[in-house]
DNA sequence: CATGAATGAGCTTTCATTCAT
DNA sequence: TATGAATGAAAGCTCATTCAT
């Protein structure tokens, strides 16, 4: 049932902040990133960013100018992958309705899973009300438009007569949290879990009770 | 208003503090609770927590032994009414299987809004890799609590011919994400929507694709 | 060789300072005494000392004004017995040179030993700098006394005949320190001896030392 | 001293820092020492010591990780020079046991008032009962080392035939103690003496005394 | 008088940031 | 550019002292 035209692959939208891939070291934002998602913003130091990135904190300096400014450069940067996602694929899409729910759910989970992305949500759940303008930013870039895709979504199967759904909007806010939720979860209690749970079972079985419900 | 006696009101002097050993620690814990939630534990300040609760830093020392006591004080606290949760009201419950889980949603609804309990979810999702004793106490005497109620719902519906489901494990945890992920939200983004959503219909909505989809 | 008019005894000149025995509680004395030389003044705790001598830290304030005053108190109490230390005594001796050394030696332990007094040359060898007004008072008081004491012993010695002494006062003061050394040392080091020093026989030795190296 | 070109001296700013990684260490243990001894650990505060190495309290911490580390330093750093007394001299030593006992007196008290061990034997009465580690530590590596060298002494005497003593072990304790005194004197009650004593007669008159108790 | 909860000044320690090298 | 020793403001915490009870 999976499409090998991956909806990611097609919406390389134009990035909106400026990348500056040469000016800002990686090492130093994807260590950033990781400690940040792992510890929260205050409880890291950022002697640990810079050890972790394998330079010193001075060196942090020269790209960044503060602690803060660190933040949203991670926080943009990691936006960038998801604020190209799904718009393009939707407007060439033509399958099934049905299909296209199974791919919303399975390329939403790819997509936050990937570098960059990974842990984000769970880092701007723990600091939206430290940082109101990334809280902003994110709410605007990520969930509204994530929310905006659901909502094409189950009216492209509406129109289709394949989806009834009296309250579309709040079905959309619904499904937005099933799909939110192991997202954060996977920074935060996942991480204690002895056993991993199957995430492919759990998309699986979500995306089951989302066409059940819905049809 | 001046009363004809207002001879006291000058002379006495403002007392510097009054003494009520019972209800310190609460009014701390409160307070802490609030900020906790709000900020994260690394970005509280002592000072913060003991204004807010009408106190000074020193009196914040009276009762907890350091700022980490604190928090797993207000934890533990906030744990109390969850653990109850549910299982009298099952062990008794005689009523349709439907009804039973509108019940679900809207009591851990009620719950998560409660005083003491209010914010604790985000709290925990944001601290748990910074304080695993205190992660293991959610997960076992919250999430895993809470899984197993809605395990126990789902069978009892499957046991009645009401509800149809192949992984009832699977399920549940998707159930559970449903619900857990507003309780999180509610204390970080939410508090950013300018037309607060509506809850009632949110959680009317999830019940209705709950049971739409497992009937 | 040992005589029962202990001089220790005779000697209760009119203290310098006002005991108010009632107004100030040998409780909390004791216990300030005992902490002090202990731990040093700083390291004390006013709360250690109010537990120890059984009352609150709000009773202590009732008897002194503040930590530094207990510390002055515990001093000035301290020196009361020593102020006393030998002059009568000597005034009406008769016996032998010899016999007098010896029983200065242990005269001396003996005395400082004894309650209010134990441990106090620790406390002022540890404390002098930091309280000018107390050194003073104990080198006056003390360092000097005994130091007058030791001279007017070698003396009488000498005229005598029993004693050869070139140069009385640097031999008086070698005498001292010998006689000061084992005292401060009882609350400092000596605590760690497993096997605890025969005191009597360093006293002997002492004597013996002294006896022939000045006869 | 004006120099023709002194243009320089009055555009370049005050640096506000050097640096100098080697020396800082010593420099903090040099204060440390001086602070500690004059006024006692718990009365010395971080800031005293930084101000007084010429840095301020972060930098302390640069190399020390806490202020008790900073003590144990201080000691540790100060026993070295103690550790090789006398051994060596000892085992090469040819002449007569009287000048060995007067080699004892007066390098004891010269290794005594050299830099990084002067007033260490004060500060160690002092804390020792706070610091139970450090304490064995100056008893196994201070005390005991010198007794230890006083009964080879009077051991060489006696093997020759000019000393005569009958209980060596506590002899030596006793002349310990005199040799003890005035090096902790020296940093307690000595600093109030108006007209310093004259060290060498003491020494003197100790030897004297030494030599004449026990030949 | 005695209490001990509450205080707040002051301490130890941390850590984001700077800047001489 | 990169460094990391040094900084100093601010944090957590202590404890001598006060005062309503």
């Amino acid at each position: 049932m999976i499409t090998d035209n991956n909806f990611h692959e097609f919406t390389k939208a134009e990035p909106r902040w400026q990348r500056k891939k040469e000016e800002r070291p990686q090492e130093i934002l994807s260590a950033a990133l990781e400690l940040f998602v792992q510890q929260g913003f205050s409880a890291t130091k950022v002697e640990q960013v810079a050890r972790k990135a394998g330079v010193t904190p001075g060196t942090l300096y020269v790209y960044f100018e503060n602690k803060e400014a660190l933040l949203k450069a991670v926080v943009k940067e990691g936006l960038g992958p998801i604020l190209s996602f799904g718009n393009k694929f939707l407007d060439e899409y033509t399958g099934t309705p049905e299909d296209l729910v199974y791919q919303l759910v399975n390329q939403w989970w790819a997509l936050m899973e990937s570098e960059h992305v990974a842990g984000l949500p769970k880092l701007m759940t723990a600091e939206s009300s430290n940082f109101p303008e990334l809280a902003h930013f994110y709410i605007e870039e990520v969930l509204t438009h994530a929310l905006d895709m659901i909502r094409r979504i189950l009216r492209y199967g509406i129109e289709r007569g394949a989806f009834k759904i009296d309250d579309v909007d709040m079905m959309s806010r619904v499904i937005m949290s099933s799909l939110h939720e192991p997202t954060v979860n996977a920074h935060s209690f996942a991480i204690f879990d002895k056993e991993k749970m199957d995430m492919q079972k759990y998309l699986d079985q979500l995306t089951r009770l989302i066409l059940k419900g819905i049809t």
